[in-house]
DNA sequence: CCTACCGATCGGTAGG
DNA sequence: CCTACCGATCGGTAGG
């Protein structure tokens, strides 16, 4: 058993000790959503930290679980963001959903957030065992969405029934990360903020 | 060069005698759905549909160009179900919104219709020389939805940007995938008929 | 379309 | 965390 990692070859000044399984974590999620969890091989991970190819098993038994510990830091992260976006107490349900869409897309495109998006994509590759402790993020993070799809249509203002509705909203999100692009190539190009604006607007019914 | 493939060992009595190709695509369709593109193999691929490991490639001159095949038989199937729809003359823009989107299900989750789904999940695998020919195929299919929505926003009855509204409500349709099962496990699970009946619900403002 | 095979890649490991 | 390496897999090909 070898002793903890200790690197002079940090690439920041001021890297802190022990924070290499964080890097791993953080570029892997880079590559995957880049390269997709089979196009990706642990060394270009090794090789982007600064490692060489056989080191980042120190840190993780295999492939797979650095897969699960980059899904679970997007729903951990995620999970955060949302609580805090609905901080404020006695929100109406319309100001709710338009947080949670709003935070939902800087989940998938603000810069470094490439956790989710490997969720997205990769959910096939996480075997079975490893899926079962992500699932139990997930849900805690759709129940909280649900809770206001429930409100939104018990006042008439979702009409779809509430669990579709969460469904298709989420899906309607979610695949923006097929097609949109945060680096702005033509100038008229719809920020998150315009972007969350539309998707309420699409599926809002005022009264 | 050898000469046309000629096999008695066809697996239907009354097969066709020359649709190997057309066999190899519905199943590299099939398997690439469940297994991913990178996940599975050339000889997977022949071994279900009776060959050996290279006899593929004098279908296909590599993995890659089956991968795009795959993709436009999905787009000319998914085109020939949609203009049909489509057919009837003067059909009010929320009907077609309505057909539209049931077509769209279907081409997600009928039998046998894996190619599509294909599309979706493994479209980064597609090197960018063969990518032209698909997005022609693509950008057809998304105009005929394009002229609906744009008729819907002029008459206000759908509230977000007309194109937006496209990209999100193909989203939400898309992302049936990673959640909707035709088998009915549990007795009350929703038919296509009524997803289509709820998407349309959801994005649709009466006057 | 089959047989036989190659060459490269890649996840993972032993031992320090 | 590195060095050195293994074993298996896999896309693809030659030749018939």
């Amino acid at each position: 058993m070898p002793a903890k990692p200790r690197t002079t070859k940090d690439k920041t000044p001021a890297a802190a000790p022990d924070n290499r399984r964080a890097d791993l974590i953080r570029v892997a999620a880079r590559l995957f959503r880049e390269k997709g969890f089979d196009g990706t091989t642990i060394r270009d991970i090794a090789h982007a930290v600064g490692m060489r190819s056989g080191s980042p098993f120190y840190h993780f038994a295999n492939k797979h679980e650095l897969l699960m510990a980059v899904m679970e830091e997007g729903l951990r992260l995620g999970l955060d963001r949302t609580e805090e976006a609905l901080a404020e107490a006695a929100l109406p349900a319309t100001e709710r959903l338009h947080r949670l869409v709003r935070t939902h897309y800087g989940i998938l495109h603000d810069t470094g957030s490439d956790f989710i998006p490997v969720m997205l994509y990769d959910w096939r590759s996480l075997p079975s065992q490893y899926k079962r402790r992500i699932i139990e993020l997930k849900d805690r993070y759709d129940a909280i969405w649900q809770r206001t799809l429930d409100d939104l249509h018990a006042q008439g203002l979702v009409r779809a029934d509430a669990k579709l509705a969460r469904l298709m909203i989420l899906g309607a999100i979610n695949f923006s990360a097929t097609w949109y692009r945060a680096k702005p190539r033509s100038a008229k190009r719809v920020d998150l903020d315009e972007l969350a604006a539309q998707t309420v607007a699409l599926v809002l019914h005022p009264p």
